[in-house]
DNA sequence: TTTTATCTTAAACGAACGTTTGACAAACAT
DNA sequence: ATGTTTGTCAAACGTTCGTTTAAGATAAAA
């Protein structure tokens, strides 16, 4: 969300302010949920005036929607599409070995697109906590930015677990795997404070390293290798 | 939060208020967020009046404080402590499907406690969502409900895993486990829409032993006899 | 019965909410 | 130069919020 028009001074501006207001209430939306934040905290953190909002996005719920569009569109940067996958596991022999290490690819790529790189985090947040209440969005949400990044997770169990009893084991799996870094992002102030961490910031490597051992074991793969 | 006390008629109409209101929060709260809830639908979901809830609790903020202390008070009940956990490595065998088989009886215990008995489960959902942005209260939850739970999950860890690098792997690997099951709670709409469920109900089974192998795998344990 | 304590209730309070309005400045198009 | 579009702003709108008050009802204690 960083990018911006050259069309014009005046057009640069209100776009400016636009990413601004994005970026500002995705943060706010994530950390206080979307009642928890009033459009006055908002502006006031945005440093805009309360009006600009509904000039831009109609009002508050539709500055939530947009926030979350922002989201589904990115979502191949973040989560490997299908396609994508299938194409990883053709290229892949068949040892345990070579099956883990697309896995660790895959891993490698969330880990990036969520931990390392934080310009979607709070996105996703958002997103996440949406599944405890599902309103009139959730239909939409399910089936442009869940169903299609579920479906890319169980491709990948389905294709390189060891023990896979049939499809509900490798849908529920794909999903205790998202489950991981969903948790990793939502607890990351638990997490460090356990392991006396200010913040992930330089320990990306030990979580990756850890984090991909683990989802070898729990596909039933060799853990010994993972990178 | 079902028992009652019976000191007198008159006592046991403000307990059982008290009782309504606990569990009408619980819900709402967890599924809308504390500023998704206003006193009044609150007060109509109950059936009682507005000012009863001041009246019992001192207020909103009152009740959120009582339904948390509600969670933390029955922690021993969902979690099994750190000691039962010690007692129950200390009686299994060295070998590796008897580590795994205390593993078993943890995550089933887990599963029990939150999936199949649902008494806890809004407030669970309440407690993992203020891991988010940690207000003030978060260092009381932190070291009545989260600390002693995870070290718990630690120790299991750290007895039992196969492949353990360290101390952060030990720590991280519990939290790990336990990202799955607060998730499955979280995004069970999710979950059971992929399925085709209409609820978890009749796929406990199911969903146990399933977990019960991902997360011996995760360990590096045998996941043949997950039981 | 009378008194007291416990619990519920309707009504009102000020504060904060999301939204709308109309005026204003700056950069466009003609 | 002139009118239009675009973006920002302060002020006010009606509504809903959490809280408080004072009165009423009921069971226990005197």
């Amino acid at each position: 969300m960083t990018e911006r028009g050259r069309k014009s001074l005046k057009r640069a501006q209100g776009e400016e302010t636009r990413i601004t207001l994005l970026d500002t209430g995705a943060e706010l939306f994530a950390k206080n949920g979307y009642n928890g934040v009033s459009m006055r905290t908002l502006a006031a953190e945005a440093g805009v005036n309360l009006a600009t909002i509904s000039y831009h996005f109609g009002g508050k719920a539709g500055l939530y929607e947009a926030i979350i569009q922002e989201i589904t569109n990115v979502r191949d940067q973040i989560f490997p599409p299908t396609e994508a996958v299938r194409a990883r596991l053709a290229e892949a022999g068949e040892t345990p070995e070579e099956r883990a290490e697309v896995v660790d690819w895959f891993m490698g790529a969330l880990i990036d697109g969520l931990l390392v790189r934080t310009d979607y985090l709070w996105g996703v947040v958002i997103i996440s906590r949406e599944l405890v209440h599902p309103t009139e969005i959730f239909s939409k949400m399910e089936a442009e930015f869940f169903s299609p990044n579920l479906e890319s997770l169980s491709v990948l169990v389905r294709e390189t677990a060891a023990h896979c009893r049939d499809e509900t084991d490798a849908i529920l799996t794909g999903h205790l795997i998202v489950s991981i870094i969903i948790q990793l992002l939502e607890s990351h102030a638990l997490i460090c404070k356990r392991l006396g961490w200010d913040s992930y910031q330089g320990h990306h490597k030990t979580i990756e390293a850890i984090v991909k051992t683990r989802i070898r074991g729990l596909l039933g793969l060799p853990m010994e290798n993972a990178q």
